[in-house]
DNA sequence: TTTGTATTTTACCAATCAGTTAATTAAACA
DNA sequence: TGTTTAATTAACTGATTGGTAAAATACAAA
């Protein structure tokens, strides 16, 4: 499993980071506001957005002690393309 | 990791799985076929065969000795509109 | 220069994953 | 009845995952 779309389909598997995305697609934020609705250690979410940055969905900036996390949502295009050879399968 | 989403997206983030699924695409066929074209033990694929069809994306029937197995692609529509929510991200 | 705040790194753990070989089940056939 | 073919189950392994607590790093501010 090195191949772009099974990073980004295993980046996806996992809800918190799926809510992590959906927070990031509404713009920028902290570890720490990232961190705040989940009942999660720091070391955890951290862990969590290694794995998004990996997959190449998010890109981490800095800004004094803060690292602020971007949404970076091309890898989705690809995955989005593999699920529409699908979609005749599943409208019948 | 229980939601329909997760259990989703982790089955298709397998290249092994992916492959099984554009196989049945183009319809049935048995544990043996779908095994062939891979260096791999049954065993192995009869695993992922449970895991595609504990994601509920294959129905496995029974015909003499033959377990031919059937694309259920429902669960990808669930999938499929998580991702359309990001179109805009990644059209610009 | 100390103190506080934000985040990552390290070291650990239990659970799951993807594969193996060997044994078992199920049905067909001679 | 055996024997063959198709597939699953069992038992094992090494690697990865998702979490933790505690220590380390990086910068800001007093």
């Amino acid at each position: 499993m090195n191949d772009q779309l099974s990073t980004t389909f295993a980046a996806l598997a996992d809800p918190t980071r799926r809510a992590i995305l959906a927070r990031l697609a509404t713009g920028e934020a902290s570890v720490g506001e990232l961190a705040a609705p989940f009942d999660m250690t720091m070391p955890a979410i951290t862990k969590h957005l290694n794995v998004l940055e990996r997959a190449g969905l998010i890109v981490r900036g800095r800004e004094a002690q803060w690292r602020p996390c971007k949404l970076k949502a091309d890898p989705l295009k690809g995955a989005a393309s593999w699920l529409d050879d699908y979609r005749q399968h599943w409208e019948q």
